[in-house]
DNA sequence: AGCTCCTATTTGTATAATGATTTATATTTT
DNA sequence: AAAATATAAATCATTATACAAATAGGAGCT
């Protein structure tokens, strides 16, 4: 059964997952989940061969990619295990995604993102205050009109996020961005498709939205500081109270 | 020569560097430093393995490891090519080492990374100066007799980043540790033992430490928040002048 | 030009064999 | 008995080879 596609067909959009990508999520749910507790043993590279009927091949390259974001450490005879939490690079999009997606622990790492984010932003939006070309203004009026023009819920939060990416570029600082971006496709995945907001609510949503916009405008950094920093302690507020809902 | 242990002898610091590391290792720098544009081919696999002087399977291996720090993108027939910039793990500690270590913008990554901490940091010593016990102040007390005891000014910085992280970990916010300790060990590896300190400016700069963790430990978190952004200001301002030195 | 089909190239997967390393065990020595 | 040493076994690391799958690019046709 060389090199087949057995097992439950794709959904052949473009590109066909490879075979690690399969074992890598496999793996990476249950490390981060908490099924296997730090220095547990993942099984030896034939048994897991076995369990996900694969070839070592496959195996050996999963481990690798787990490995490069910090969840194992393989060594000769004892094997591969799971390392400390404290090598887990938290930051890396899979692994957040996979901590957000637990079932376990994903609301108190949501409201720890949160916390960060209540950090970084209001300073990002200063920084874009002074620095923002017409280019960067352009894209945050973008994710503004695209956030009012909205049909779905969807729609509505991946132009949200939009926006604060948006002001994170703005801030010509690579790490902002990077940081950003990982935040964004993380809570992307995590904001279902729940509770419309009522029309009133999304109104008063999209004005906050503008006044941080306005502000950066108008280069007035304290104030833009300040109105995103009002921005996150609602959004948060909201997240509180009912936990997987819309809104950054 | 089969599984042979060819080549330059490694020093034999207990474990031996796997094949695949030093691959990951040449292949990163020179990809976060810029010598293959992004969307440029790194030549296939068969190239690799005559370049590398290794099997395939260590070659792909690699190239699966830096995949997954979103360096690279593999597909049949049209090679392995380097993903553009947007896609890069930056808040990976190895792309953040390489990009620190590029002969080319690594000034500017400083100056990027200093002004990151600016924004995060002051908001992690107010949530610490709330949330801080007895365990995680003595780390920081710890780290803050280890500057002063220090002997070599690599010492020195070892426990200045210490102390920084022993505040983000008081947060009890794991994406503030995760941050932090990326961020330290990126700049741990920046900082070249240079330009001694004199006696009177190191003692003004154990101080200001000193007036953060007071701040913590007295629970003002407003006033932590205050003395840990004039610390960072001041480092900063050292960095501009006089590029890779001490301190943070 | 535009379309279809073919082919060659390149990555993806499987398998088997050997080397290297480390843990565990057994043996010897003191 | 305790400690040091040698042996053995398990497991990852590396190599080699073969075939499958996907696709870019060209040949040929309309």
């Amino acid at each position: 059964m060389a090199g087949m596609n057995s097992g439950a067909d794709e959904t052949s959009l473009g590109t066909r997952e490879r075979f690690h990508d399969a074992v890598v999520q496999a793996l990476g749910e249950r490390i981060v989940g908490g099924s296997l507790a730090a220095g547990a043993s993942i099984g030896t590279e034939q048994e897991l061969c076995d369990q996900f009927g694969t070839s070592r091949t496959v195996i050996r390259e999963a481990i690798k990619i787990l490995s490069a974001k910090g969840l194992l450490d393989s060594r000769p005879r004892s094997g591969t295990r799971v390392t400390d939490h404290s090598e887990w690079h938290l930051l890396d999009p899979q692994v957040l995604a996979w901590r957000l997606g637990a079932i376990d622990g994903s609301e108190r790492a949501r409201l720890d993102l949160y916390e960060l984010r209540q950090s970084f932003e209001p300073a990002a939006a200063e920084l874009a205050a002074a620095r923002a070309t017409p280019q960067t203004l352009q894209k945050m009026k973008h994710a503004l009109l695209g956030m009012t023009l909205a049909s779905s819920a969807d729609e509505k939060i991946e132009h949200d996020l939009a926006f604060h990416t948006a002001i994170l570029a703005a801030t010509g600082n690579a790490f902002y961005l990077a940081l950003g971006s990982l935040i964004s496709a993380g809570l992307k995945h995590v904001f279902k498709v729940s509770l419309e907001q009522t029309a009133k609510e999304d109104e008063r949503w999209i004005r906050r939205h503008q006044n941080v916009y306005e502000a950066i405008a108008e280069g007035n950094g304290q104030a833009a500081a300040e109105q995103m920093k009002n921005l996150l302690r609602e959004a948060q507020e909201v997240q509180k109270l009912e936990p997987p809902k819309s809104g950054s």
